[in-house]
Parts: C-alpha cells; structure tokens; sequence
RNA sequence: GCCGAAGUAGCUCAGCUGGUAGAGCUACUGAUUUGUAAUCAGUAGGUCGGGGGUUCGAUUCCCUCCUUCGGCUCCA
C-alpha cells in the first residue's frame, strides 16, 4: 500500500500502481471525468501511470493552467496525427502547449498549406477524436529511438534525440501517430471536443534564423464546444480593445502610406493627451529636481562611435546622409546628447545628481515585420532623462526611479506588469556586452540590492542588459496578448568612460559619474497605444482629449450652451458644443460612442435655473447640478493631476 | 529581414466563373425643434493600394512594388 497526500492535507491509502486516475475515481467519478493530469511530487504526469510510491498529489482540472497545458499538448498530437494522415511524409518538429492553444512546426518540403486544407485538417482532427485513442507513455532505449525517427527520416526528431540521455527518453502513442516525447498527455482523444486552426505562420527551426524556417500551425481546443464559442467572442472582444482600432474609432492617430510605415500622425486628440502627459511627467520631474534641455534630432556619426552605440545598433539606425563628406545620423537614443550636455561645463560633487530630462524624438529603424501599431513604430518621442550621480548616490537615485515608476502605475491604474531584471552573461563579455567584469559584478548587485530592499516584485534574467549595464524593465501586455517592454530603467558604467565624464569630488579628485537612463512614461507612442487598451479608450476625465461634451435639447438653447462652453473652458477644460439639428438621443448616442466622460444636456428647465443635468459616459443620467457646482466638482476630480 | 494572408467610398463591408462598382454609417443640403444610446428626405463621395503584362475588354487572371495583418527573428 502506499499513501497518498492530496493538497488539503488528507491522506488516502491505495494499492502500489494505482494512478491518480483511480485517486480521483475514489473521490468522486465526476471528478474524474473533469482531471486531465496530475501534479506527483511536484512533476505533472499522466493521469494513468502507475504510482509506486508514497506520494503528494494533486489533481490537475481544465482551470490548472498544467491542466489546461496537457490538454493542449495533447492536442498538438492530435493535430500531429492529422497531419500525417493527410500528408504522408510530412517532418515534424516541435508542438509544444501555448498561453492560448498549441502549434505544431511542420516541415512539409516545397507543399504550401490553403486555408481550405486547413479546415480539412481541422475537420479530421475531430475525426481522429472521436476515435477515443489512448495516449500510450513508453520507455524507449535511445538506439531503438534514433532508429525510429531514422527510418522515419524525420532529421527534427534526430536532432532533438541528439540532446538526449539514455533512460530519459519517452515516445507517447495514439491512434497511428508515435511522438518524441516528455509528456504528460490525458488519457485519451475523445477529452477534445472542440477545434479550431488559428493561423499558418513561418518559424525558424529551433528560433534560430539561420536554420530553415518550418511552417508553423496555431491552433487551439476545449473540452466543450461553449468553451470555443466563448473564446471566438473573447478574440472579438480583444478586437475592439485593440489601439489600432480604437486609435482610429476615437481620432487619435493615423499613418498615411506617403509618410511612411512606422511613421504616426497624432491627430487633434492625441496630441491633447500627450500634452496631459508631459505635463504630468514635467511636474513630477521638477519636483524632483530634474533639469529639461532640447537636443538636436540628428548627430555626426563620431557622436555614436564614441558611445558605443553604432557597432551594436547600426541596422536598427536610419542610414545615415552625408554632408559635406560627414556622416550624420537621426538620433535613435537621447543619451549621447545628454552626456555632451555634462561634459560641456565643469562639474563638482555639489552639482549631483544632476538629472537631464527631455522628451526626445527618436528614429530607429525597426525591421518592417516588427510593426505594430503604436507599440511598435520608427518615430518615437520617450519620457527620457539621464542621471549622472555618484556611487553613494546610486541606491536611493535608482530607488527614487522606481518609486516615480510605482508613482505613475497608480496614477493609470496599471496592475498588470511585471519587473523584468536584466544581467548580462560573463560569456558575451567583449562582444554584446562592454567588458569590464568588475563593474558588471557591482552595479548588478547594486541593482539587485535596491530591487530587494524596495519590496517590488521581480524575475532576474541572465544576458538580456543593455550593453553598457544591468537594467530593470516592466513588461505589459497588449490586448491581444503581446509582451512589451513599458518603461526601462537602466544603469550605465560604460558611457562616462567613453565621453571622459568627471565631476571634482571633496577631495578635490576628478571621478567618474554613474548613470542612470530611465523612461518610467515610455514612450508617447508606446504608452498611448498601451493606454487606450488599458481603459478601452474610455480615458479618465483628467486625461480624455475631450472631457465635457455639451448637448442641447434643442437650438434654442445654443445660446446658452455656449455661455457654459465658454465658461468651462475659462477653467482649461477640454469642452465641446453639440450644435447640430439632431434629437437628444441622436447626440447622446455619439458623444457616448466617443467616450467622453462628461455629457451636459440642457434645456428650458437648465437655462431657467443656471444649472446642467450631468450624464457620466457608460452610467447614464446622474442628474441636475448647478454650473457652478459642476465646475467645482470636475476641477477637483482632476485637480490631482493638473 | 523571413513565412503566410489581405488591400473596393472617411469607416464597416457586398460584388458568381473577366463586360469599367453597391449598401449602411459618416459628410453636405433641406425639412423637423426634439428631455437621456440612431428623425426623415435628398446630394456628394471610388483610376477597386501603385506600376507593368495577358485580353477586344481587367476590381476580377499573371508579374512586380508599396502598405497592413498573423507569426518567426529582432527590440538601445
């Protein structure tokens, strides 16, 4: 007998074999019909393989993101076996579980897939389904494997059984289909009920770029069909969440073929925000005691040579135009122009920290396939500023950053993100990154120590830095699921060196200035793009581009809309006067559709008293106030922040 | 940059196998003077992404370029 511990603590005994499949049948039969895998002593397994020993076990269901990962890893099998089915001879390389879905790399020679064979393949998926085929774990000697995938002639399968030890390798079968494979797996087919292929894309054999590019499948499955109908809404949704979408629907941005791809034109509207947000970021900054200087969007090539910056970023610079035999480059970083700005004049110890601030413009030249919208673009204006300090002033400068970053967060409501600490890798030491393994090893630790005294929430990675230090980023994901790199906060051991900064320090020595790069606000493009997501484009009052609109009942009552249009906007208010012959409901429908947070409607009883009945976008009728209440109520609701 | 898909009016979209395009919303004009999510009517609006080719004739077929989208790679 052995004992099984589930997670509240209970133990049950059971026959040495017994599977987690029969843990759960003990329970309750509904139970087990739900479980898809389990988590044994902390490595998720096959609902079915024996259990030999006294074990910690917990069932995994659909709502257990391993669940869920083994049912989808498991689909990747069925839509393996499809394949070959449908196309004997096809190479398989890898079909791991996704967030959402699955995706198999297939290799099919010089065959393109149609979107009609991928509805044939998505029908026969269901098929084989249906056909209720065990997942079937074996044990299996290296030799006998490479021989299996020789015969087979599949190369992928060799080159991952390359990296393999004998004794670690396992084959799972199902129906007519044998993979290459860790598992775990649940039990069998007929689990998958709903299908749906998503996309054909192109990906590199094993990410590389240099290997050949396989055709990629996505696709993904459920339980129940209700499940599929509600995801294929949820994918709708996302739709309309989408910046791009909403960038267009509220008038905030464009781009236009002659202008360029990458190249965004803020309209009317995007240009009020970011003039909210410079704002915002320039108040805070002041109060901190940052400095604002102006520097020219173009340099000489010698300027980013001394950086360091053009052997690293050459290509994802505009190329350069020449002039009177010079090279000049549009700037693709602000730094370079910053650290001029501090050699340009003396500096003591009592100047720092001296923090430069500017809402650059930068070009970079970002690979036609990496556009995004906004998120992604080759113009980008960035809430930069550099900070030249001392060691000692290190800690509390960088921890100051971080708490302007956390600051902001709350500011926007931004829960969703996570900290992202960059180290370098000792390898790449001379090459990626600047090789100076001393000042590697303390301002990482330097970093590190600030992260973990600061309470945040962080994951370390190793050789994602920048090339001139250690830094933090903060990831955030847009609405249909990309990763972006927020804000940044960087240190920099490398640049002062290279522009030969010094400040005289107490004992009257010349010493070199850490620096600190940071861009809690992002981007102007890629903050919008992020914002109009994060509120579905229904902008807090003190940031939407219009915040009051007002509505007349009728055109008798223009007069007077126009006397509290003029008196709103006395008080820096952004205000609009619905002026057109239409019905109420004609113009309420469309202020709404334009998320302004604020509507006015006014008529006979409104002009009699001096007074405005207030509608709240998305809540409806809030009722009657006077003008001057409603002035004194919206000035403090964005008082905060103005 | 690579793989794949797409591009028709300002927006969302229709247009069978080649015979030079259509709807709704928007805009404009007129009527209506309206009380909390769409008043009615009329008008305008398109070298069917650009260029080349095949054809008597191309939005439709072919080539090419541009742009966008889904991925891959990249991301200071």
């Amino acid at each position: 007998m052995i004992n099984i511990t589930l997670p509240d603590g209970s133990v049950r005994q059971y026959e040495a074999g017994a599977s987690a499949y029969d843990v759960a049948m003990s329970i309750s039969p509904g139970l087990a019909k739900a479980v898809l895998s389990a988590e044994v002593n902390g490595q998720v397994w096959d609902l079915t393989r024996p259990i030999t020993t006294d074990a910690n076990i917990k069932l995994l269901k659909w709502e257990d993101e391993w669940g869920k990962k083994t049912f989808w890893h498991s689909s990747a099998h069925l839509m393996a076996e499809a394949l070959e089915a449908m196309f004997p001879g096809v190479k398989l390389g890898i079909g791991p579980p996704i967030d959402e879905g699955f995706y198999y790399d297939i290799d099919l020679g010089d065959r393109k897939l149609t979107e009609e064979e991928l509805t044939a393949l998505e029908a026969k998926m269901k098929e084989l389904a249906a056909k209720d085929s065990k997942f079937i774990r074996k044990d299996v000697g290296k030799t006998d494997a490479v021989k299996y995938f020789t015969d087979k002639a599949d190369p992928y399968k060799l080159e991952l059984l390359e990296g393999l030890q004998d004794g670690e390798i396992t084959f799972y079968e199902q129906g007519n289909f044998v993979d290459l494979c860790r598992g775990p797996h649940i039990p069998s087919t007929s689990y998958i009920k709903a299908v749906k292929l998503l996309s054909i894309a192109g990906a590199y054999w094993r990410g590389d770029e240099k290997n050949k590019q396989l055709t990629r499948i996505y696709g993904v499955t459920f339980p129940k069909q209700n499940q599929l109908d509600e995801y294929v809404a949820l994918l709708e949704e996302r739709k309309k969440r989408d910046h791009r979408t909403l960038g267009r629907e509220l008038e905030i941005f464009t781009f236009d073929d002659e202008v360029g791809p990458g190249l965004p034109l803020w309209l009317p509207k995007g240009a009020a925000i970011i003039e909210k947000l410079e704002a915002l970021a320039k108040k805070n900054e002041n109060d901190q005691g940052y400095v604002r200087v102006k520097t020219p969007h173009i340099a000489k090539e010698a300027l980013y040579i001394r950086s360091g910056h053009l052997p690293y970023y050459a290509e994802s610079m505009f190329p350069p135009m020449e002039l009177d035999g010079t090279k000049y480059y549009l700037k693709a970083m602000n730094c370079p122009h910053h650290h001029k700005i501090f050699g340009a004049l003396p500096k003591s110890y009592r100047d720092m920290p001296l923090r430069l601030a500017e809402y650059g413009t930068c070009y970079r030249y970002e690979q036609s396939g990496e556009l995004f919208g906004l998120m992604r673009v080759r113009s980008l204006q960035m809430n930069d500023a550099h900070i030249y300090c001392t060691k000692e002033q290190f800690e509390e400068e960088f921890m100051k950053v971080n708490d302007l970053y956390v600051k902001y967060f709350k500011i926007f409501g931004i829960e969703k993100y996570s900290m992202r600490f960059s180290t370098h890798a000792p390898a790449k030491l001379g090459a990626k990154y600047i090789d100076n393994p001393t000042l590697w090893k303390e301002t990482e630790t330097m970093v590190r120590n600030v992260l973990v005294k600061s309470g945040l929430p962080f994951v370390e990675v190793a050789d994602e830095a920048a090339f001139y230090g250690p830094k933090i980023d903060i990831q955030v994901w847009s609405a249909i699921g990309k990763e972006f790199t927020l804000a940044t906060n960087q240190v920099d051991f490398a640049q002062a060196e290279r522009f030969d900064l010094w400040f005289t320090n107490e004992k009257n020595e010349k010493e070199r200035p850490l620096i600190i790069h940071r861009a809690p606000l992002s981007t102007h493009e890629r903050f919008i793009g992020f914002l109009l997501e994060h509120y579905a484009g229904k902008f807090p009052v003190w940031l939407a581009p219009e915040q009051i609109a007002i509505l007349p009942i009728s055109d008798k009552f223009l007069d007077y809309g126009k006397e509290v249009r003029d008196e709103l906007k006395k008080h820096g208010l952004a205000v609009t006067l619905d002026e057109r012959p239409e019905k109420i409901g004609k113009k309420i429908r469309d202020t709404e559709i334009r998320k302004v947070p604020y509507m006015l409607v006014i008529g006979e009883k409104e002009m009699n008293d001096r007074a405005v009945a207030v509608r709240r976008q998305g809540q409806g009728d809030q009722g009657v106030k006077s003008l001057e209440n409603f002035v004194y109520d919206i000035l403090q609701e964005v008082a905060e922040y103005r």
